[in-house]
DNA sequence: TGTACATCAGTGAACGCGCGTTCACTGATGTAC
DNA sequence: TGTACATCAGTGAACGCGCGTTCACTGATGTAC
């Protein structure tokens, strides 16, 4: 009997491809990611990846937008269900933890595309889900329009980051999601005395 | 007349070598860092920074430690000088702008040996100088001793990393330090109405 | 003060490696008539 | 329904490259006596 004959098209390679790249990205960092072993877990040759992506780069910009449409989606539903900003950055925070591949070459502009038209566009869409409910919330403390979104970035994003390299202690990284909230709530609710 | 002989030892290579390797990575990050073009800059041949630092995980060591060191002090400065924690978050951002190169390299831990005793031995004090002033400032609001300390490097770094990515609005990221004053205080001196 | 010698710092050529990309090609698919 | 042909998707071998590290070496320094 032949042994299950594998056809020559595959069908559905550039999906196939982009998962092997969040695989190999998980293990070895975006950096160190490279075309021809992303082509060896996927089973095709060392071409394949080019024809559907031109370059190393290609496939990287393809996997930040698709990070940034995933994120704007996340956060979006955050919005939607809680309409709580804090909430919104507890969001970004699960986002980066559960799709860690895709977070670390979003923040690495250097390695893709940075002027693709589909990613900048998901780009815009996620940040203003960020950036409307902190200045919602927070808009009449201040008179500059974009510091509350950008407080509201920085917070979720530094602790989303640190929690990634391991800075934090391990037992405290590991319920991310109560320590998110707790560290908005923080920050947010408790006026200080000074 | 002979040429400026350049003496067949150098006397200062160590130095030389951390300090080349900071402008390659400023120019090319620290992933694409490579010793031979280190010690193209520096002057000397291929096999010169093995001779100091072992590998090149061992150059990015002694860069990171490095980093930890300067941090630490400037963050210890801040304290004693200010005694106000956001300006303590202040010191750290303008830190990380001002030593790109081995913020850069601190926090990618998967390219140099994260064991080393005297990197260790300069982390622990970086952070003591962010968790102290947050706890002094916060710890009454939480249980959780931690947490005021993670709030203040979260907040921090995330701003800090926002900037070097290049994700603000370049108008809003030129006067860096007068931002993250404003963050600060925006987060921390506004009670909300909820 | 002079000399022998161990140690240290740097050389430069060579190694083997994995990589991104190119190229001529072939197998499969889909469309026009 | 059948056939011709353009287009698409993937192959696999080859290219040239820069890299980290090793190695036997040499020049300079410092120390013991």
């Amino acid at each position: 009997m032949a042994a299950a004959r594998r056809p020559y098209h595959h069908g559905n390679l550039r999906r196939t491809l982009l998962d092997a790249a969040v695989e190999v990205i998980e293990e070895v960092g975006p950096a160190q990611m490279s075309l021809r072993e992303v082509s060896r877990r996927a089973g095709v040759s060392n071409a394949a990846p080019t024809h559907h992506f031109g370059d190393k780069p290609g496939l990287l910009t393809a996997l930040a937008t698709e990070g940034y449409r995933l994120l704007a989606a996340a956060l979006a539903q955050a919005r939607q269900h809680l309409d709580d900003f804090v909430e919104v950055g507890v969001a970004y925070v699960n986002f980066a933890l559960s799709h860690r591949a895709h977070f670390e070459v979003m923040f690495r502009p250097e390695l893709y595309h940075r002027d693709d038209r589909e990613l900048l566009a998901s780009q815009r869409a996620a940040a203003e889900h960020l950036y409307e409910p902190a200045a919602a919330q927070l808009g009449e403390s201040t008179s500059h329009r974009r510091d509350p979104g950008i407080a509201a970035w920085s917070l979720a994003h530094g602790l989303a980051t640190l929690i990634l390299n391991g800075n934090l202690e391990p037992d405290t990284a590991k319920d991310a999601e109560r320590l998110a909230r707790r560290i908005g709530r923080l920050l947010v609710d408790h006026p200080l005395q000074r």
